[in-house]
DNA sequence: CAGACCTACAACCATACGGTTGTATATGCG
DNA sequence: CGCATATACAACCGTATGGTTGTAGGTCTG
């Protein structure tokens, strides 16, 4: 994932609205006043999250007669928990490096 | 993870000098200054982010005489990875009930 | 065509965020 | 003790964010 693109990710999944939004949409379409009719918000506040998640490329959208079908992209999301995989991938690092040093307390590699 | 605390863990992660504090403290123990030195901002600033990763769970400080040493916490990457693949899993099923449909398009169950 | 519906977008507002500088406090060291 | 180091914290500033209302443009339908 590229620089400012996980930047936008996050930032996108840091709130419980776009979050549920991604949850519904991955699930299946919907359009983005029936989004809307579920939060206690108005439809232009919902209009901006929408906005926000495809920005960060966490949903796509296609039209359909007068609506706009909002469906999540996986692969973002996939994308997005590779980058912890990799956080929890170095973490153990640490760990087997640790284990060494614990398993060999005598010091060098002879 | 509880509500508030995952827009709290994403908000965290969604900024890239606060992503190499957690990948680096996840490899090893460092100091606040010593994580300061080498990002081009004050060490004000990088302790500031400290604070929003402490506040997210997402590391852990522990004094050492006069030095404070930041740890990363894998627990809180891994349930925040977790939520991600609770997503993916949720497409999944759509997946899977897309298949279900596809391979019964005579309808419904008799 | 007229009216209802869905969406887009601008303007505005309060608050949060990322950065700065400055000041205060605690610890290690000669 | 006296000084440098390490951290903490407050005040300030410009900008982004999340919400609002209002206006305008497509699109279906009677």
């Amino acid at each position: 994932m590229e620089e400012g693109r996980a930047d936008r990710v996050f930032r996108a999944l840091a709130d419980s609205t776009r979050r549920d939004i991604v949850l519904r949409t991955l699930e299946a379409e919907h359009s983005v006043s029936a989004l809307a009719r579920d939060y206690p918000m108005s439809f232009a506040a919902v209009q901006k999250h929408v906005a926000v998640l495809e920005e960060a490329g966490l949903v796509t959208k296609r039209r359909r007669g007068r609506e706009q079908l909002v469906r999540g992209d996986v692969d973002t999301v996939r994308r997005a928990a590779r980058l912890l995989d990799a956080l929890e991938a170095v973490w153990r690092g640490r760990a087997e490096r640790m284990s060494e040093i614990l398993a060999e307390p005598d010091g060098g590699t002879p």
